[in-house]
DNA sequence: GTCTATAAGGCGATAGAC
DNA sequence: GTCTATCGCCTTATAGAC
């Protein structure tokens, strides 16, 4: 609730604005807007657009990170689920997709540490996805057509697609078809831990 | 194995260049040097980069519509999954991604025109698929954890977020990973057709 | 830290000769 | 159809005053 630093307004309003148009899509000049400052101030902050967006793809991850470690793995694993795909509709409309999915087109051009920062948002993603599926059916989930760790690749994948695509289609239908491939995944648990 | 005209020439090589970088990556410039004429030559042909990029994407899925057309139905279905699968891994090397995929960041930047084209290719690739899973399930495959449509609909979004991933990782883990859900879906069927 | 001013070059696009 | 020449604008980035 503390006013923002610059610095903190100008990852903030970096985040939204590759979430809509892409490294590409902006210029140092609609930030600075945005945040109300000149250009020259941004390059004091991040010297190249390169830093900017490092920058941007960590706190990103940083705060995937925060939003998974919050959810407890105690918890049945359809509500674990539940949680994990909650904030993925997010916005009223689609016009923000994954900071990841929006750069991973340009990714020939990132510098390394741009792309190790997305694999790691990856993995994180796909690991944690990997255990909630390991822990379905060690519940007594029905078997899987695909080992946890490569179903968790393809639901991720199709879960990321899906996003771009609502940009697409105006639809979430593609979002939802990979939800439901997941849900499909999950055992039937008694509300209550105690049996 | 006609001497291909520039227009066509252009086409060629926008496809490339999309592919491997992207509406925003490349240039008019490089467009031209690589064909051998000159950037108001390309005007010539295409007054703007958007008409380039919608002939490149109506040309794009048109030859995926013949490759898809071009698989015999009365084959065994996963013979059939794996000619669809089949040219996905494509180059030897990760640089060239889906046009489509390479496009859908800039999605709302992109005339209508554009949209549609390439959501005609979306839908082109999961109804072929969809109809795959129909046939699949006639033909005594295991029961799916999702609607066929759905369930193409994932598969696609995997298969596509892989090539992507492709990119990022240096790996086709991902597009595997896709393409084993597929297989999975796949009944045993007899060699021969005659029972 | 933030500004003004500007560099240095890329971009898509156009006009008009040939 | 293809060229030369150029326009007008945008971009990232830097220098230096305050």
């Amino acid at each position: 609730m503390n006013t923002p630093t610059v610095r903190e307004q100008l990852v903030e309003h970096a985040l939204v604005l590759i979430r809509r148009r892409g490294f590409n899509g902006f210029s140092y000049r609609d930030l600075a807007e945005l945040v109300g400052v000149k250009t020259s101030s941004i390059h004091y902050y991040f010297p190249s657009k390169d830093d900017l967006v490092l920058e941007a793809v960590r706190e990103y991850s940083a705060r995937k990170r925060a939003r998974l470690q919050a959810i407890d793995t105690t918890l049945p694993c359809a509500e674990q689920a539940r949680r994990y795909l909650e904030p993925l509709r997010g916005g009223a409309c689609a016009d923000q997709a994954c900071v990841v999915g929006m750069l991973s087109a340009d990714v020939l051009a990132m510098p390394e540490a741009v792309r190790v920062a997305m694999q790691d948002f990856t993995r994180l993603n796909e690991q944690w996805l990997a255990r909630l599926l390991e822990q379905a059916a060690a519940r007594g989930a029905a078997p899987f057509p695909l080992p946890p760790q490569q179903l968790a690749q393809v639901i991720f994948g199709a879960l990321q697609n899906g996003l771009t695509s609502a940009r697409l289609f105006g639809t979430w239908e593609r979002v939802d078809a990979a939800a439901a491939l997941l849900a499909s995944a999950m055992p039937v648990e008694a509300a209550l831990a105690e049996a």
